[in-house]
RNA sequence: GCCGCCUUAGCUCAGUCGGUAGAGCGAUUCACUCGUAAUGAAUAGGUCGUCGGUUCGAUUCCGACAGGCGGCUCCA
């Protein structure tokens, strides 16, 4: 025991004197509920921390990202002890603190149902409202392993906690140095309730968790490796606030509204027959015309940019993929061989090899240099069957796929126009928040290609991204094994972020097909091989933007821009002149001319997510008029045909949203 | 690929404790001709995902397969 008897510490950066003793919690006037731990020294505390002489001592909010952590984690505490009590067999996994919630996962001999989860729910709000105290204890490894005899997983982390990561989440329960268990007392009589190994910190009671829900169960693999067990990990949410909470789970019913497989078969856009196969999508009349639209304002832009053209066939025989090594690295991810006058083909799963060909029919001059070699390329990939989701994980997409040969001098300009160019026109689609994720090499020895080429190559990417003034997350060890690579992730209307497009260096197959070219100086150079997809595939981003605009795509990218609604049978003709005049503009509009009544059509056009509807009845038609009703509700009318059309043709050319 | 759940009319879903099925929307037809989110009526539409097993009899119970959904792993 210390014999000093008061302690300085800091306190919202002011010195302060305090009795020996002091919890952090008392240092702080936290009641636990705002605050409910203490950053000490940079590290987080429970509020019993006793505060030592010197400490720097700072709150910690509920609902701060720390604070938040900290709640989720205890959550995720109290789950534990519910399934433990209901489900005396299950043994322990790992419980961390996640994006928007938590998990904790057990070994159970039978799945959770949704009744078990209802039941959990039930007996972790009686912990709660019970409000157990969570208490930290130090413990020896010996004791640790002596007290968790029952729990196998648990004593495999106490093996472990050297090499514990943030990766697997196992540092949650056990840290870099001494182990500690918490102990759930109850309130009153300070019985032991239930116990975990845990590095903390925690709230000060169950009573502490404001807000929490159960979302939903499913297998994960122990450690996540396929090798190892499946568990079972009950996913859950906990919030600050009632409110907060109920904000989350609207944004997830707003994100479920969204959702483009949905969308799909509402707006007839797109289907994937079960005739095909999985993950295999056909486009209708409305989702093809979105996807030409898509196409053709990406060719021009890529013909405007200095790209060329090329076409190449769905199929090879193996041989290419062997030179590019794809039947090395790849082949799981392939759809296995047909067999053809005794050789095997592939369907392709990437178009680089290809390309390389047409790199390669004939000698290539610097002066050629870059070669952009630009194709809206059909790609197929046996992706494992637990994996395909609607557009967004296909076994079958086109990729808006160019290569790119450079020399080494042109390869940081390249690569900044390239950027400058991919974000430019993934703005004309409507996505404005941006952020870039750089993926590097780290010491594994899966990477191929010398340290120089690595340094420069990265050093490139550096120089581009940092170009862009966008923010830009490191991602260490993430890179392919042939070069590192920027990847463009896009915020979408409710602040959901998606990979789209990839800029990717390639070490590896300018060496495989021993590309060339002949420099000023009559040598033989190898070129830069840069590999880029900018929508990802178009399929992908055909589903982001259909999500991102909740259908409502803006007027130049809508299937039907325009509907004419008549008031009365009489009006038609009036409205087929108008639509005629804006056919003839190149606008994609048509009357209804169904036997509905006019205010089911306004319905009808409004759940197709029309950007126009252009109404007409006797008033309309004496004055040579047209009335807008827009998909918002908003109307204009009266509004003479020539302006009407005008304002339209303004709107799709000007790619606005409205 | 692994774990769990699901598959009934074009869509969303009821239903049958084993005796071959219903609704709403949609479609078609008829009547209505209407000023900003659903006019009314009638009709058609299903070998209950596929294949096998149990059974006198299977859409219902069991199994395999396919497809979908939620996770894990992996990725555009």
């Amino acid at each position: 025991m210390s014999t000093v008897s008061e302690l300085r510490i800091t306190l919202d950066g002011r010195e302060q004197v305090v009795a020996a003793g002091t919890t952090a919690g008392e240092a702080l006037g936290a009641d636990g509920k705002n605050v409910i731990a203490a950053r000490v020294g940079g590290e987080l505390r429970d509020l019993t921390y006793q505060v030592q002489d010197g400490d720097v001592v700072e709150p910690v909010e509920i609902g701060s990202e720390d604070g938040r952590a900290i709640l989720r984690h205890s959550t995720a505490h109290v789950m534990a002890q519910a399934v433990q009590e209901l489900f005396p067999e299950a043994k322990l996994g790992i419980g961390p603190p996640v994006e928007n919630g938590f998990y904790y996962d057990f070994d159970v001999p039978e799945p959770f149902t949704p009744e078990d989860l209802k039941r959990i729910e039930k007996r972790m709000r009686e912990i709660i409202k019970q409000g157990q105290r969570f208490s930290r204890r130090a413990v020896t490894d010996e004791e640790a392993r002596a007290e968790l005899a029952d729990e196998p997983y648990k004593l495999e982390l106490i093996d472990l906690k050297g090499g514990a990561s943030a990766d697997d989440g196992s540092s949650v329960e056990v840290g870099a140095g001494q182990l500690t268990i918490y102990d759930n007392l109850d309130p009153k009589t300070g019985e032991l309730c239930w116990k975990d190994l845990c590095r903390g910190p925690h709230l000060p009671t169950t009573r502490h968790i404001p807000a929490f829900k159960l979302m939903r169960s499913g297998g994960a693999y122990w450690r996540g490796s396929e090798k190892n067990p499946q568990l079972q990990r009950i996913y859950g949410t906990a919030w600050e606030s009632r409110e907060k909470q109920d904000e989350y789970l609207k944004m997830l019913e707003e994100a479920e509204k969204r959702d483009h497989r949905k969308l799909g078969v509402e707006l007839d856009l797109f289907s994937f027959p079960n005739e095909i196969g999985s993950g295999l999508a056909v486009f209708h009349p409305k989702g093809g015309i979105v996807r030409k639209v898509m196409e053709e304002y990406s060719r021009k832009r890529h013909e405007e940019a200095g790209y060329e053209f090329v076409y190449t066939p769905h199929i090879t025989k193996g041989a290419l993929y062997e030179v590019s090594g794809h039947l090395g690295w790849y082949k799981d991810d392939m759809f296995p061989p047909m067999d053809v006058d005794g050789g095997e083909y592939y369907l392709k799963p990437m178009n680089c090899p290809m390309h390389n060909l047409i790199y390669r029919a004939r000698g290539r001059s610097y002066r050629e240099l870059p070669l952009r070699l630009f194709e809206f390329g059909s790609v197929y990939r046996y992706e494992k069957s637990g994996v395909v989701h609607g557009l967004t994980r296909v076994r079958g997409m086109t990729q808006d796929d160019a290569h790119i040969y450079c020399t080494r001098e042109q390869m940081v300009d390249e690569l900044k126009s390239l950027l400058g160019f991919v974000l430019d026109l993934l703005r004309d689609y409507g996505l404005s928040e941006f952020y870039l994720e750089l993926s590097t090499r780290d010491d594994s020895d899966k990477f191929i290609g010398t340290d120089a080429d690595w340094a420069e190559a990265t050093a490139a990417l550096q120089e581009a991204a940092a170009s862009s003034g966008l923010e830009l997350v490191d991602d260490p060890g993430g890179a392919a094994f042939y070069g590192p690579k920027i990847s463009v992730q896009a915020k979408d209307a409710i602040g959901r972020t998606w990979q789209l497009s990839t800029i990717q260096v390639d070490f590896n197959q300018p060496k495989r097909f021993e590309l060339e070219y002949q420099a000023a100086d009559g040598s033989r150079q190898q070129p830069v091989m840069i590999h880029r997809a900018l929508f990802g595939s178009i399929e992908r981003f055909f589903g982001v933007l259909l999500e991102h605009y909740a259908g409502a795509l803006p007027p130049w990218l809508a299937p039907v821009q325009v509907v004419g609604i008549p008031i009365g049978e009489a009006h038609v003709p009036h409205l087929e002149k108008v639509m005629a005049a804006l056919r003839a503009r190149g606008i994609r509009a048509e009357v209804d001319a169904s036997a509905d009544r006019m205010q089911k059509k306004i319905r009808n056009a409004q759940k197709a997510k029309i950007p126009y509807m252009l109404l007409a009845g006797d008033d309309d038609v004496s004055k040579d008029a047209v009335s807008f009703r827009y998909r918002t509700g908003r109307q204009k009318n009266g509004v003479p045909i020539d302006e009407a059309i005008e304002e339209i043709v303004q709107a799709v050319e000007q790619r606005v949203q409205i």
